[in-house]
DNA sequence: TTGTTTATAAACCAATTGGTTGACTAAAAA
DNA sequence: TTTTTAGTCAACCAATTGGTTTATAAACAA
């Protein structure tokens, strides 16, 4: 079960981890759009971009329906929400934190204090 | 300058992409660490753990500072924040927009409409 | 000086990623 | 029916990732 969760933000912070799929996002975010069509601005084969539509399908970060022969793809926006409710979880992290941590740091040093367990 | 901040949201999405990696930077935001400490609650090397900080740290999502011969590692949220944004300009996408977007497309399809260039 | 602690570097390995090409399926059009 | 359109599957390949072990460096302690 966390390591669901564990997979699923794995899977879907990887997914954003290339430029061609983050172009493939915003492409979607104007609407839905078939393979063929995002294939179209890369130098690359459909067959590769239909690779890298299937990581964003994996990743629960784009649908797709059924046309015909097409099989046009659409943004789960959803899905982004996960990862920035992941993220919101440790950037607000306050200056007065930040500021003088290494006298922290040497208290639990020396005293070699060991705290709880971490989350996900 | 394009693929420059191309190459920073890479590394910093896919340092994000690692289970270990989140749990360190989990960990972080509680106040900085040794790499020792940060090691501790993995079963793996220490090693491994500070290859796992090397990514993190070529992500810019921490810094280091010198303390004897330790080397306190710290989060930086800043990071964190350029990620966000970056989500925030697509997960916002409307449910108007989401809804019968197939007979949008298939207009397109047919009239074969090809629309300006897609941004990062 | 010698030894201990903290951390990195280098060499290596198995598994994964991102791309290719060629063959194939399914639906629609002629 | 045959042909075209839209897309996937499978095999392959080079580069990268995530881990290991061994060796090394740098700062402190005795």
């Amino acid at each position: 079960m966390d390591s669901d969760s564990d997979d699923q933000l794995d899977r879907a912070f990887l997914a954003l981890a290339d430029p061609v799929r983050r172009r493939i996002i915003a492409r979607l975010s104007r609407g839905p759009a078939t393979v063929n069509e995002l294939a179209e601005p890369f130098e690359m084969s459909k067959q590769a971009v239909s690779k890298h539509i299937q990581v964003l399908e994996q990743a629960y970060l784009v649908t797709r329906s059924r046309e015909a022969q097409r099989r046009p793809v659409h943004l789960d926006p959803a899905r982004l929400e996960a990862l920035t409710a992941w993220i919101d979880r440790y950037r607000l992290v306050r200056e007065g934190q930040f500021r003088s941590l290494d006298a922290v740091l040497n208290h639990q040093a020396v005293h070699g204090g060991r705290q709880e367990k971490d989350q996900s």
